[in-house]
DNA sequence: TCAATAAAAGATATAAAGGTCTTAATATCT
DNA sequence: AGATATTAAGACCTTTATATCTTTTATTGA
């Protein structure tokens, strides 16, 4: 490490013109879109149980997100019909109170970042399979699986409940 | 779907500007520079098992990888140690036959990505944990776990043999 | 010691994800 | 009908990930 180079943080350096030489990749589950959605999701859930819209503004207050950015989520998400969208004053987002019942954690999710976290291959080959597995396609398939089967359990309705008792957050 | 929409893939659509609108953001357990790195290492431990070093060439056609990409990547993992490289003529890379047996596939992971993909909280939270979780925390525990555990206990010696052996593939 | 070979380092380019801003459309209330 | 509130749509901007190209350094063998 040469004094030519800075420390920006413990992740990003830059060499002596400013450039990027190496960060990890913060590779994470689902796509920032996807947490913004689920966030949104599970809170404008709690407002409908309780009879109220969420705004925008609200939600992004509420889970800490951009709003500009959380708004194409929720275009994205309405299109999906995971949630439904009212404009006008005293609009908002909101679900009806049968698909909160019935809706799954993986409807959210495959809205906004697709099935391919549970389908795609570890190694990122296109035809890897039971007869042609890669090196760890059969470690990944029991991983997978079991992410597959949590998301397609795991019911709006439980979600948003133990946000409603205080047993779990949205912000921080 | 107007008239002045141009769809380019399943997955891509530009409208009249040839302004990208949406994609699914491809969301994978690890990000490619790691798919690629964990696929260069197992073709050098298959190769450093029969006492040969591998070509950046030699690695690059056989997984089928960009090569300035891939060179980058091999550096890193030789600053890391999971690789060791020679210059000059019958130079390439190479793992020693003590490292094959005790290298296990977390760490190249963390050579590239970093661990927050078994750290991190599922909706990208800082300060989600047991004591104040998010919705999905629980569920993701386990799962997280899972991958953790796997990813810790599966020796490169067990993938490179598999693919010795012709059971398992790193192309395609 | 010189030519050839192969990786390292550095600079730059391109694509995708993440994010903002402005204008349009729609609903409500007076 | 007009003012206001609220989301939708479209254009644009910024940052990060992916990828390439050029120059430098180390090693080998004639």
């Amino acid at each position: 490490m040469t004094n030519q180079m800075k420390i920006i943080s413990d992740k990003i350096v830059l060499n002596k013109n400013s450039h990027y030489i190496w960060a990890k990749s913060k590779s994470r589950m689902f796509s920032k879109a996807c947490e913004y959605g689920i966030r949104a999701t599970l809170y404008i859930a709690q407002k409908s149980l309780n009879g109220q819209r969420a705004s925008l503004k609200a939600i992004t207050h509420e889970i800490d997100s951009p709003e500009a950015f959380t708004a194409k989520i929720l275009q994205q998400l309405a299109k999906a019909q995971v949630v439904r969208s009212v404009k006008g004053p005293h609009g908002g987002f909101e679900i009806a109170r049968e698909d909160i019942d019935s809706m799954r954690l993986s409807e959210i999710v495959n809205a906004i970042d697709g099935d391919n976290i549970y389908k795609g291959c570890g190694l990122g080959l296109k035809a890897c399979n039971a007869q042609k597995p890669c090196p760890v396609h059969h470690k990944f398939t029991a991983i997978r699986n079991d992410l597959k089967t949590m998301l397609q359990e795991t019911r709006l309705l439980e979600l948003a409940t133990s946000l409603e008792t205080g047993l779990t957050f949205l912000k921080r």
